[in-house]
DNA sequence: TCAAAAGTGTTTTGTGTACACCCATGC
DNA sequence: GCATGGGTGTACACAAAACACTTTTGA
């Protein structure tokens, strides 16, 4: 017996003693990792084939069983860090899901997060070949529930993206309010009045102006902004003010 | 070697085969419930003296191990229903913290949850004596990472209560609207005003005026209210339209 | 000179907030 | 009649939404 099983029947709990006390130890632990994209105006999640028969066709996110010696942050960022080659990326816990069938190998609880990246960033490695981006808005089957844990992410994100500024993680360092907008678009999937987001977005004090324009675009080029330096940690949203309410 | 491990031996993640597949079943996975209350115009959270001896004197959150046959939400009203007697308690999933030191005994997992009950509703049998109500705001240090877990969760009440009709759990079916705003007041923390909150209210569309006022009270009786029975759900509180913003 | 998008301001509407008085009841 | 909280309305500031024209650039 594993001295982590040896120690843990030593916890006390209301109940433990009805059920041997090694079933306790017949759950695994996972981390899956929505990781958002965004190119060619649409909001992407980058999936892979699914490697179980059950699934065979389908498409999966990523994810991997916790190891004994990591936390669940670290779980995350290895698959990250393993997956798209770049570490310090922005990510978030979401939800555990639980269900009794949701692995059919067994009993699998997962813990997930939802990541954003930059599609273009030049650090960014796909090491993998069964990798590839979707737009979120035509999955419709994914393996496991993972269909209900994207929507699940994505509902947060779109919580999110009004308060505090996460979104840049999904932009090149330099963009353009046009950009920044046309993003807002695709996750929010509403329409927005130029003007009134370009307003919108001032009073939240969250850009620089670096005094460059556009190049390479058929029409006027327009200004291009940075997020501010100080807002720019990549985790840890209790850093910015929240709005009040 | 039990099914359920046998089963997860099938699992194919990247990184399954480098580590003693044995040791992905060290990890022991919990549930913890913030149980709120609110009474003497203070929110109050249930709390048990912890049993372990890293941890004598001090209180823990109410929690159990998960069993294999049960997912998330069974085993988290499995608790509440132990430990209160009540079951179709409003409950809802926060965030689950996985630090390879939380638990002294070994690794273990927790899911927080949150659970909003009312303290002098009839059914309320706190069924061990060591269960008691605690002033959130008074609580300074709890086992484990449990002060943690309460603040987490405080947090994500603070936000809930403002958009949806989730805070009349703690409240007894009647209720007349200086007590509705006292509540609000005990766990957002600030003075509101009386007229404006009334108007707030209204607006929202929650209450149903049952034509009855209050009783045994040395002044003027307020009207009383009832939630409105639609809005009752105890859980899923993606029924309600959410505020738009 | 045309196409495409940049940039900009005013008006209206709704919401949040501050604030004061009279009323109904129990004691 | 006094203490206590119940019940109500108005004015101001700010934010959100609707809406159109001129400017700049590349092709």
């Amino acid at each position: 017996m594993p001295p982590a099983m040896e120690k843990a029947l030593q916890l006390k709990t209301a109940e433990l003693e009805k059920i041997s006390h090694i079933d306790y130890f017949n759950i695994a632990i996972s981390v899956d990792c929505v990781i958002f994209g965004y190119d060619e105006k649409e909001l992407k999640v980058l999936l892979i084939k699914s490697d179980l028969e059950e699934f065979s066709g389908l498409y999966s996110l990523l994810g991997d069983l916790i190891r004994p010696d990591e936390d669940l942050e670290t779980a995350s960022y290895r698959i990250l860090k393993e997956r798209t080659g770049m570490d310090d990326m922005y990510l978030e816990q979401v939800h555990a899901f639980g269900g009794l069938d949701r692995h059919p190998s067994g009993r699998v609880i997962t813990i997930a997060y939802y990541s954003l990246i930059d599609i273009k960033h030049q650090k960014l490695q796909l090491s993998h070949n069964e990798l590839s981006w979707h737009p979120v808005h035509e999955i419709k089957k994914l393996a496991f529930d993972h269909k209900l844990i994207l929507e699940t992410c994505l509902g947060r994100l779109q919580q999110q993206v009004l308060d505090y500024p996460v979104i840049f993680n999904l932009l090149p360092e330099k963009f353009s309010l046009r950009e920044l907008q046309e993003l807002y678009q695709a996750i929010l999937g509403v329409e927005l009045d130029r003007r009134n987001f370009r307003k919108k977005i001032v009073i939240k004090d969250w850009l620089l102006d670096i005094k460059e324009i556009e190049n390479d675009v058929p029409h006027r080029p327009g200004k291009l902004y940075k997020l501010k330096p100080e807002l720019k940690k990549k985790n840890g949203k209790k850093k910015f003010s929240a709005t009040v309410r």
